[in-house]
DNA sequence: AAAATAGTGTCTGTAAGACAATATAAC
DNA sequence: GTTATATTGTCTTACAGACACTATTTT
């Protein structure tokens, strides 16, 4: 490929993905152990310069991929992050992805690869960043900035769970209402109204009954659903 | 600075501000003839690379301040993009920003820089490129992927609008409720209701009275409103 | 039967849409 | 007075929140 451009030093491109999973009740985040320096020791998200023959978003899967099971999950861009002393060993912009993954599709893994618990010290949309901590309720040291990446990537979630079908990537094909209402309560860190949960979601159209039911619960079993990809909901508005 | 970083080949970075105002009802944007190859005497985004010292927002705010009077307006990051062939000079990844500015405050200018008409070919969210028309109606021709970052321009601006006070970024600092009206209709790209605008708006909290009203209307003169940056509603939910 | 959650039906309050009625400035 | 829009008030409808009640499974 001809390159016409300037060959003035310009900015290093890198992406960081945050993988966000739901695990007993709580977002957790995917975090890396930092073998090298700047930083090293401390966690940080998964990431790796931009190729120059591959799009943002192959990059941020080709991160992905190197993690078993992580094949196809949902992924979108975040924002791009390019304070000027972000990476002490120079200039290098970061654009962020975030992905959805079923709770724990992966095992929680070796000593340098762990997921964090996302504790989120604000609240609604207002936004900043997060602490990440380990099962013990410990603080971890997070390098760059990363927490505060994380802290956006939760800011995007709240802002698009109520309008798009997002929670749905957090659970397993099939799952209860109830089920679904408590990704909700977990990415919005606030109590959802049941009653209203339940009907504005089965008046939606995005819940496929699968006619099968809980088992061995202890209780009254509820009903199972399955995401209804929207394909029907477009076709009928007409857009072709 | 030292830069222990690869010395690789790695992608160049500009940034691309699609500056929006409104004009006779409808949604402008400006556009630069380009004057240098590839897609010379074509039209195309205001933008420039990002030098090593500045953050994205201080690029996107150089690449607006070279225009008279558009210092100070509503910037914001609206999405990275980067294909692999979206430049044919080589890899070249644009960090785009929109911008919000009050009807035409500066000239509509000289030959080779102009307010463009957004022709939305799509409805509400659905998103994709738009049309860029001349004021006589003829479309230009618009190179890069540029007409495609205005489209997301246009679809954030849509998304955003309902909730958060942006509609006031493209009006006067004095204004009515039929001016403000008429600017989320023409975000929108559809009609609003009257009564239901009217109310909100009033509710909401983010109207200050002036006291004052229109003149020369040859009707009933509107009372005149100002945006309440919400500093005191904030204070109210006890942030501190 | 007891426990625990699922699911249904109903009431109420809020806000949007529709629409009627009145107000006020320019001409 | 006529015209054109502003502004207020009322009615209806849709939906969320609250709550009472019934259903169904395991223990």
């Amino acid at each position: 490929m001809a390159d016409d451009l300037e060959r003035f030093p310009h900015p290093h491109l890198t992406v960081d993905v945050v993988l966000l999973t739901l695990r007993q009740g709580a977002l957790h985040t995917l975090l890396l152990r930092r073998r090298a320096a700047p930083f090293a020791q401390q966690w940080v998200l998964p990431g790796g310069f931009v190729r120059l023959d591959e799009t943002l978003e192959a990059a941020a899967a080709r991160v992905l991929a190197a993690k078993p099971g992580l094949a196809d999950v949902f992924l979108e861009q975040l924002f791009t992050f390019g304070d000027v002393a972000r990476d002490p060993r120079g200039r290098v912009v970061s654009v962020a992805y975030y992905a959805l993954v079923p709770a724990a599709q992966f095992g929680d893994g070796s000593a340098d690869q762990r997921l964090a618990r996302v504790v989120v010290p604000w609240r609604d949309l207002a936004g900043g960043p997060v602490e990440l901590h380990d099962d013990g309720d410990a603080r971890l040291p997070v390098g760059f900035d990363h927490e505060h990446i994380v802290g956006v990537a939760v800011q995007r979630l709240r802002g698009k769970i109520d309008y798009a079908p997002v929670g749905f990537e957090l659970l397993p094909r099939d799952f209860t209402l109830l089920q679904l209402l408590q990704v909700h309560e977990a990415v919005l860190g606030t109590a959802q109204n049941k009653d209203s949960f339940r009907r504005r979601l089965l008046a939606s159209g995005q819940l496929q009954p699968t006619g099968r039911r809980q088992r061995d619960v202890g209780h009254r079993p509820a009903e199972l659903f399955r995401f209804r990809r929207p394909r029907d909901a477009k076709t009928k508005k007409g857009r072709k």
